[in-house]
DNA sequence: GCCAACGTTGGC
DNA sequence: GCCAACGTTGGC
């Protein structure tokens, strides 16, 4: 199983709302690189979801549901469908992670801009102790 | 609102 | 294929 993370600004597409939609396509990504990381997605993988430009900080807990198909919007990006799993009780703020050591190497901070990004384990488990809290 | 860090575009 | 100019992302 892999781990990913994914950013959404929450005034676009919040947690709530894919909470509510219980499962629902992620769109709109228009770049390579986190459309190849979304290419890589295997169902039952897990995604961090991340609000970014407002919070700024890790919401909650997605499953891949399906693995992806090509975005009708533009045959050269894909979408997934994902599903929340659970909130973190604790939303973990990007001012955690860029202070904690063992996350010092995530992809998401050393590419800030990059929106699809890989988690390995050890970061997945550090940030789920944190976000459980 | 600013700006750093990228990514993309288009002329050559 | 290079690179300058421009656009976008996203934190501050």
């Amino acid at each position: 199983m892999q781990y990913w993370l994914m950013k959404s600004e929450p005034f676009v597409w919040s947690w709530d709302q894919q909470v509510a939609a219980k499962i629902a396509p992620w769109t709109d990504v228009r770049n390579y690189q986190a459309r190849n990381n979304m290419k890589a997605m295997k169902k039952g993988d897990q995604a961090f979801f991340y609000h970014s430009s407002k919070g700024l900080e890790i919401v909650g807990i997605m499953e891949i549901v399906k693995e992806h198909y090509p975005d009708p919007q533009d045959p050269r990006f894909v979408l997934v469908d994902v599903k929340a799993l659970k909130p973190f009780k604790t939303p973990v703020k990007l001012s955690d992670l860029k202070t904690h050591p063992a996350l010092a190497d995530m992809a998401m901070l050393r590419q800030s801009r990059l929106s699809v990004s890989p988690i390995t384990a050890g970061e997945w488990k550090t940030i789920c102790q944190i976000g459980e809290k």
